[in-house]
DNA sequence: TAGATTGTTAATCGATTAACAATC
DNA sequence: TAGATTGTTAATCGATTAACAATC
């Protein structure tokens, strides 16, 4: 399902704000919504965020502006969340259990189905934890499409390759290594680190 | 200190990717580099590196390059990372123990002094685990200059407000609710279900 | 219809790349 | 000196903003 020819990283990363946005405001109970509105929440122009929504369709009308409800079906079909996705976790000590629970994750349809870890004998609650061995039966038993890992950073790439072997195509890494991503997978890396590094800059700059 | 009027937020974004690569390189052996080499090893042209270097100061010598040593000596001082930082962590949770526990906080002269709870009788190996009425006087007493969030969403705020009463200004927040910024302070935000999203995008899109 | 706001084209702005003089 | 590579200026490319016809 590839999308028009190419949108720029700057449009992907402004989805996931619309999104929010949106979900929250929807929550109030609110039902319409104009560009305008969007980029004052927001601090965009309105103009780049019709430009945004451009990208993949007409989600508006003509003077009235956008229908919330069908707005958010729209970009939840892009964002691939309007199915169910189940995860597992790589990596079951307190970073991992940790990112098991996240009150987000219903909302959106994500299931945490188990962590994995080569320890054996660890317990999280509310969230099976199995040995590394187990990994690759229940990922085809489970229906599986998402990974986070959450390990020490010498056995993460060996992971990736693995999971890959095993069908799995998203992956979000909190392992802070350069991985080698495999062609077809799509991993996304979050670096405490690199975010430490840039308050520090910021903070210098003020 | 003020930097040169303004560095673009895609000049910042890279800073910290140089910044790893040469230490890395150093602890490898390397002595020297060029623009064309760093260029090679992160993906960026070579008249990308020289352009960001040329922001903050002259970093090189014609006809030889860079020497790596002296380049991170100048990119940790962009970065304030050649002095010591003291932090703390708000919210002593499996999230919180998790993050003060970092492979790469010693060699950036980071030092997690403590973690704070509203509950009481929280332990966490290596670090004291306080509640959160000591955190005024233990600020003060510890020198502490920057701080992490890792609380539930409805205290976030209140514990910003609080932090920029007590001096602090420079926060790294995991908690996923928009904030309000204090003026002066600096507030960078983890977000993992926002990293979610684009990766499912990405993954869509390939 | 009049008013409002979209979707899109054109204009502007900023970031990246190319080119090259300076120089080690 | 000849070769290499910087720092910087100019050219290109892409993203944002402005403007406006289309239309609900």
């Amino acid at each position: 399902m590839k999308k028009s020819p190419e949108v720029s990283n700057a449009v992907i990363a402004r989805l996931p704000k619309y999104y929010s946005l949106l979900i929250s405001l929807r929550e109030k109970g609110m039902k319409k919504i104009s560009s305008t509105q969007i980029a004052e929440c927001l601090g965009y122009s309105p103009s780049q965020v019709r430009q945004d929504f451009s990208c993949f369709g007409e989600f508006g009308q003509h003077g009235y502006g956008y229908d919330i409800d069908n707005l958010i079906k729209n970009l939840a079909h892009l964002l691939d969340l309007d199915r169910n996705h189940n995860m597992v976790i790589i990596g079951a000590g307190k970073l991992g259990q940790a990112i098991a629970h996240h009150q987000l994750y219903k909302k959106n349809n994500i299931h945490v189905k188990a962590l994995f870890d080569i320890k054996e004998g660890i317990k999280s609650p509310d969230c099976p934890v199995y040995t590394m061995d187990k990994l690759g039966s229940f990922i085809k038993e489970n229906d599986i499409d998402v990974a986070m890992i959450a390990t020490d950073a010498d056995s993460c790439q060996k992971i990736i390759d693995d999971l890959y072997a095993l069908g799995i195509r998203k992956v979000l890494n909190f392992v802070e290594i350069d991985v080698i991503t495999p062609p077809g997978m799509t991993v996304l890396n979050i670096n405490v680190m690199e975010g430490l590094y840039i308050l520090f800059f910021k903070s210098l700059m003020k």
